[in-house]
DNA sequence: AATTGTATCAAACGATTGTTTGCCTCCAGG
DNA sequence: CCTGGAGGCAAACAATCGTTTGATACAATT
């Protein structure tokens, strides 16, 4: 029987708990347990706890993570378009993160907890996503405008896309939970996120005007930086 | 010797190290060896461990915080002046977080990983503060605009505050460390984000224009400091 | 003076953790 | 048939955790 070998029994049932509840938090009883083999196989296998982890984590990330964040464009799709889609990828996977893969939500747990093994595969990893939405950035704004203004921009989209996900607990003391039921939905997060960033690039009309009433085209100029 | 009581001692000791660990990681033990007081006095005195993080944060949620999010602005102040003195006021707050005080991390804390226990606290506390950065909003967008658009709109401009902070560790990993050091302390970033969230709700010009290319100072808003 | 209640202390308790230990079975190579 | 190593097993180990215990000191009250 190699094809549920003891280690791999270990790591499918190791990966959706240290996902859940964190290294610390996860106990080798309760995986051993969940994979159905004995207490000691553990150590046996993988040397320790933290052995464990590591290759959890080290499986976890290149077989289904390598490109979630950049989604298949049409050929001829216009910046604003590739935007809206980054951003629609971005959000429903973070919004259906827990019914989502453990894969993601232990990679998602290593981002804001970080354990020092896992620097460079994280790095790799966002660093291709990052770069996709810079790509799109670029055919947008100014040629000379400096690189880490154009980084800037692409933080303040993920950031508002991120935030819906960090946020997940205080967001519905402020809003409710009716109105975030009724309009805090994947897609019309997108449209609000979308919009709003594009407004900011100069590429929208503004946000702020009440849906039917028509918005004069103000500012068309820029501001220096001191 | 009410001055240095034995409760306030704990509490006392017991702020930073659950700021730092959390709640689990924390140990009964070593706050009680930093109070300087016996092992039993937690369990004495506020009945059990976690008796003691609730008094914690108890005491450090009205003290110190609450109305940090709310500078004080002057009377005449615009709409752009009072969103950047929000902006700064958050973003200055929360890059500064190690340094800050216990209490203020230890709120933080309970925001990405929320204890059942202070539910009430911390809706009390964040819808102060969103209140706040609405009745901005409320200023500048059609009044017909419906509640929930204001509120997407406050979250991306609060979203994207707080993804500096929660993103800490990935952000050097992207733009690297020369370029965190140069461009991203608390005031150029509160530049940044005003400067987005100005334009996306047409109050500013868009950003991703190079600087110094054509200047047309038209728009009358103008930064200051807080 | 005797009593009561509060506070502190060292020590131990019970539970849970990761890890280690012998002993068992199995099976291919001699 | 024998043998030796790999893998699996129940059990125990050592450490740490929050919590409890019983004794003691001290102040206020009766």
């Amino acid at each position: 029987m190699s094809a549920d070998a003891t280690p791999a029994r270990i790591i499918e049932a190791a990966g959706p708990i240290f996902a859940a509840k964190g290294f610390e938090a996860a106990t080798v009883r309760e995986i051993c347990h969940e994979a159905g083999v004995n207490l000691a196989a553990v150590n046996y296998h993988f040397g320790s706890k933290e052995g464990l982890y590591v290759a959890t984590v080290r499986q976890a990330h290149p077989n289904r993570l390598e490109q979630r964040f950049v989604p298949d464009q049409p050929a001829g799709a216009t910046p604003s378009q590739r935007l809206r889609g980054f951003v629609w990828a971005m959000i429903s996977r973070l919004l259906e993160l827990k019914a989502a893969e453990w894969q993601w939500r232990l990679l998602f747990r290593e981002i804001t907890d970080p354990t020092p093994i896992c620097r460079e595969l994280l790095q790799e990893h966002f660093r291709a996503g990052f770069g996709a939405l810079l790509a799109i950035i670029d055919d947008v704004v100014d040629p000379e405008l400096p690189l880490h203004r154009r980084h800037q921009i692409a933080l303040s989209i993920v950031g508002q896309c991120v935030y819906y996900r960090s946020a997940t607990n205080i967001i519905p003391m402020i809003v409710g939970e009716d109105e975030l039921a009724a309009h805090y939905k994947a897609e019309m997060l997108t449209d609000h996120i979308t919009g709003f960033s594009l407004a900011a690039l100069g590429l929208g009309p503004p946000v702020g005007s009440a849906p039917g009433s028509n918005h004069r085209e103000t500012c068309p100029e820029r501001r220096s930086d001191p």
